[in-house]
DNA sequence: TTTTTTGTCCCCCTTTTATGGTATTGTAAC
DNA sequence: GTTACAATACCATAAAAGGGGGACAAAAAA
C-alpha cells in the first residue's frame, strides 16, 4: 500500500460532531467514495490536538456547536499544532460573527449542514486542491468584509496632501521631531498640520487620530 | 415583454475588455445561454459611470488591464453610482495585490480567463443568487489574508491581563488620567503599566503601541 | 479679481508622556 | 518557604504633545 502513488492513496479525514447521526451520515458519504477514507469520528472536541495527532487527517471537518468544548477553540488548537491541516467548519447556521471567528481562527473552508452531500464530497477535494470551499452565501458575506471597509473613505479627502503625510507618519509611529525631519519640514509646521489634522478627524490626540485612522483604513 | 415573471427577465450583462477576440467569445457564450443578455460590450472603462447609465447592466465583466483606465477604479465608480450592480473580475493573473484592491473596490467575483466558460456561466447565476464567485485558488488568498493575521497573536499573551487592559484602553484614546479613572487605579500605577506595556512590545510611544496593536488585531 | 485653501513658519504656555528609579502586597510556583 | 510574578503605588526630571494664537506667500477656487 505504501508504494502507491500519491494520488491513489486516500484523503484521510477526522470529523468533529456531536450528533451521532450526521457523523454516520457522513462517514457513510465520505468513506464510501472512492479517494476518501474517514480515519476517525468524535462527539466532542476536547483535546482536539491529541485526538489529531493520533489520527493524522489530512482534513477536518469541525461542527462549531458541541457540548463542552467550542470549535473554534478546537481550529486554533489542531492549527496551531498541524498548520497543514485543512479544516472545514460544518454547522447549521449562517451567524456572521461564528464565521470570520473561524476563519480567523484558521478554517479553511466553512460549509452549512444543509448543503447537498455531492457538495461536500466535492469541498474536499476542492481543499485539498487548495480551494477554500464555502457556500455562496458565506462567500458573499467574505466580501462584504472586504465592501465594509471603504464605505466612509470620504473622510481621507478632506485632509490635504501634506496632511495625509503627516498623519501617515503618525501611524508608523513617529514622533514630531522624526516627521519634521522626515518631511524636511520644520517642527512648527509639523504642529500646525497635526492641529488641522485632530480639528478634521474630530480627535484631540495622536493616538485617537491613529487610532481612527488604522481601524476605519484610511490608508493601507 | 415587461409583463413576464421576473425570472424569465434575462440578466442583463456588459463587458469590459480590452481585447475584441475575449469580448466576442464571451458574447457568444453568454449571449446565446437562456437567461442571459449581453446588452454591451467595451474595449476600455473611461467613464464607466456613464456607460453604465446608458445600457443599465445587473452584472459586470470587468477586465483589469486596459488601457486608458484602471479596471479597478471603473469598479470604483460603479459601485458608488450603481451599488446593486454586481461586478466580477476577469483577468489574466491572480496577482495578490490586484485581488484585494478590486475586492476592496467592490468587486464581488474575481474569475480567471482561464476559467472554463461553464464556469463562467455559473458565476454569473451565482452573483445573481447572492453569491460571490471566485475560484479556488483565489478564495484560498482570501482566506488568507484572514489567516495572516491570527499569526504573532502569542506577543498579546505575554501582555499581563491588567497590562492589556490599559493597552485596550489606549487604543480606545484614553489619556492616563481617563485610563486610572476609568480603572479604578492611581494614574502612577497606570503609568508602571504602560511603561511595561512598551518595554514588551518594543515600542516608546503610546502611538507606537497603539499603531501595533491595532495592526496586529490584539484585540478585536 | 477677490477670496479661500494650502503649505510653511513662529511664539507662549499648559498638560501629558516618557524614563528611570523604589516599594509593598498577595498569590502561585518550585 | 523562598522565589517569581502580578498588581498596586509613589517620586523626580526631562521630553513631547496639545491649545491658543498670528503670519505670509503661492496656488486654487469663486
Amino acid at each position: 500500500m505504501q508504494s502507491k502513488l500519491n494520488t491513489e492513496v486516500n484523503i484521510r479525514i477526522a470529523i468533529f460532531d456531536d450528533n451521532e447521526a450526521i457523523r454516520n451520515s457522513l462517514f457513510q458519504l465520505l468513506n464510501y467514495t472512492p479517494g476518501l477514507e474517514v480515519v476517525a469520528m468524535f462527539d466532542n472536541c476536547v483535546n482536539a490536538t491529541k485526538k489529531i495527532d493520533e489520527y493524522l487527517p489530512r482534513v477536518v471537518l469541525m461542527d462549531i456547536n458541541m457540548p463542552d468544548c467550542s470549535g473554534i477553540d478546537a481550529v486554533k488548537e489542531i492549527k496551531s499544532a498541524f498548520p497543514t491541516i485543512d479544516i472545514i467548519m460544518f454547522t447549521v447556521f449562517e451567524e456572521e460573527n461564528k464565521i470570520f471567528e473561524a476563519l480567523q481562527a484558521g478554517a479553511t473552508g466553512y460549509l452549512l449542514k444543509s448543503t447537498q452531500p455531492i457538495k461536500i464530497i466535492e469541498a474536499i477535494q476542492d481543499i485539498i486542491a487548495g480551494g477554500a470551499p464555502m457556500t455562496a452565501a458565506i462567500a458573499r458575506k467574505v466580501m462584504q468584509f472586504f465592501n465594509n471597509q471603504i464605505k466612509q473613505q470620504h473622510n481621507k479627502d478632506v485632509l490635504t496632501s501634506r496632511e495625509q503625510d503627516v498623519l501617515k507618519s503618525l501611524i508608523e509611529g513617529y514622533s514630531y521631531k522624526m516627521i519634521a525631519a522626515h518631511l524636511h519640514i520644520s517642527i512648527e509646521t509639523v504642529r500646525t498640520y497635526i492641529k488641522r489634522i485632530y480639528d478634521k478627524m474630530h480627535v484631540n490626540s495622536m493616538t485617537e487620530a491613529v487610532a481612527k485612522a488604522i481601524k476605519e483604513r484610511w490608508f493601507n
